[in-house]
RNA sequence: UCCUCGGUAGCUCAAUCGGCAGAGCGGGUGGCUGUUAACCACUAGGUUGUAGGUUCGAGUCCUACCCGAGGAGCCA
């Protein structure tokens, strides 16, 4: 008998199959019982009749406990009563194991309990639904870039400096040096992308951030793209793309899930270009307007964020940040100097801040002057300022969080659902 | 790191003014031929986060600590 996959059981209509899973519920009523068997690529109903009360089948069934594994054989139905519009009908059971009583009840839980139960709650349908969307988000992440050109080249996890900061850095020994978890692959980057013109990364970022929100991990994915000779205005062109090429795939390629989700897509299908487009400028007015309490120089926060995607039910561009809140390697504006050439992207539905990149500076000297004004070890830099040696040239990338943004498409209010095992402030089990 | 709230059965919660620690779900047993978080009956299940204090008496009041949640700052 043929083993077969629960999401290909259409094609098996009135056919005799081999299912292999566990069970999701059960349920009895005299002489019918009914199985819900799930394989990981779905659920589907098995009945089991008798006219026997003592049937060996029953039997078998009734030792059965939710998450029990086995292997089921009988025949494809079509029947409308079956949740999935197929049910089997059951002839034979092969028990694997009996499971211990499942800790996760199809009641309700607490988040707590189920984080502390991670390891299984994968298996719950809301989890599969939202991680199934994430393999599919990363799977289309490759196919833009591909598709356009562009060579992944992934960059050290492993690094001899900060990035930027010092205080958000995870610190190892590397032999008898030190050694940092990477914060971003975009330095690197840079290097990549003067040998190949447009390159990406995509890897896990680490952050020892003391941040504890429903928007921050401390291990997170992230997509980043650099493309040699772009400016400011050609990358934030390529984020738009690129979000709404995303958006686009998932509605195609995860109805199901995101009716599990029981999310609203309407939002999601409004995402087209061109995304409102300010400068900082622009918005720190505009914000102030609204009520906010941001000044000129501040960084929006997360009230801000909010008041933003009230304002609007698009994503939000902003661009020209003043230079004190941004990055040293930060392009400076030609016409106003105090301003950097970045862009940040907030995601629409009041889910913040998904992009934050920009044009990077190509001047020798001017990047010397940063490296010393933001009291930099040049030492580490040596091969950092070796590009604006030879050949340099303008060129602009950013990073995109994936978990941002798939919180955003499954419209689900807490970030720690959208990878298998996150990693949060002090919490590191299972 | 700071602010706020919480910790009672395996899980989700209740317990009035300080006065016998309870329910639903889950588990077990039995019943039911179409169940959809099935239903009905019976049943077992407790160091009330930890340590101390007040009191005739503490789940409840006080002190310290531990753990968790929500929010802020910072960021993707």
């Amino acid at each position: 008998m043929k083993w077969t996959y629960i999401e290909d059981i259409s094609k098996f209509k009135d056919k005799e199959v081999e299912l292999r899973g566990w069970v999701f519920t059960k349920r009895s009523s005299g002489k019918i019982r009914f199985l819900l068997i799930r394989d990981g690529t779905g659920i589907i109903q098995g009945t089991v009749f008798s006219s026997k009360k003592d049937d060996p089948l029953f039997k078998k069934f009734d030792t059965l406990t939710q998450e029990s594994s086995l292997i089921v054989r009988g025949q494809v139905r079509e029947d409308k009563r079956a949740p999935g519009g197929f049910e089997l009908t059951i002839r034979d059971i092969e028990i694997l194991q009996i499971a211990d009583e499942y800790p996760i009840t199809p009641k309700a839980h607490s988040t707590p309990f189920l984080m502390e139960h991670r390891h299984l709650w994968l298996r719950s349908q809301k989890q599969h639904a939202i991680l199934q969307i994430r393999t599919e988000l990363i799977k289309a992440i490759r196919d833009f870039f591909d598709g356009r050109g562009f060579r992944l080249l992934d960059t050290p996890i492993l690094t001899p400096s900060a990035c930027e900061g010092t205080t958000t850095l995870f610190e190892t020994d590397y032999f008898d040096q030190k050694a940092f978890l990477s914060q971003s692959g975009q330095l690197y980057n840079e290097a990549t992308a003067m040998a190949f013109g447009k390159v990406y990364c995509f890897g896990p970022t680490f952050r020892a951030e003391k941040s504890k929100t429903r928007k921050h991990l401390i291990e997170f994915w992230m997509v980043e793209p650099e493309v040699a000779f772009a400016t400011l205005e050609d990358i934030t062109e390529l984020g738009e793309d690129l979000v709404v090429y995303l958006i686009e795939r998932i509605l195609e390629q995860n109805k199901k899930e995101l009716e599990v989700l029981e999310r609203d897509t309407k939002p999601l299908e409004r995402v087209k270009k061109p995304f409102p487009r300010f400068t900082y400028d622009e918005v720190q007015k505009m914000l102030k307007k609204k009520g906010s309490k941001m000044e000129w120089g501040d960084d929006l926060g997360a009230p801000e964020e909010t008041l933003l995607s009230e304002i609007f039910d698009l994503p939000v561009c902003i661009t020209h940040f003043p230079a004190k809140i941004k990055a040293f390697y930060m392009q400076p504006d030609e016409k106003r100097p105090e301003l950097v050439l970045g862009v940040d992207m907030m995601a629409s539905e009041g889910y913040g801040e998904i992009i934050g990149g920009g044009q990077r500076i190509h001047d020798l000297n001017l990047l010397e002057k940063k490296i010393k004004e933001f009291k930099l070890p040049r030492e580490d830099y040596e091969w950092y300022l070796d590009l604006r040696k030879y050949g340099s040239v303008p060129h602009s990338g950013f990073g995109l969080g994936i978990e941002r943004t798939l919180a955003w498409i499954c419209k689900i209010k807490h970030i720690r659902e959208t990878l298998p095992f996150p990693r949060l402030l002090y919490k590191i089990y299972p």
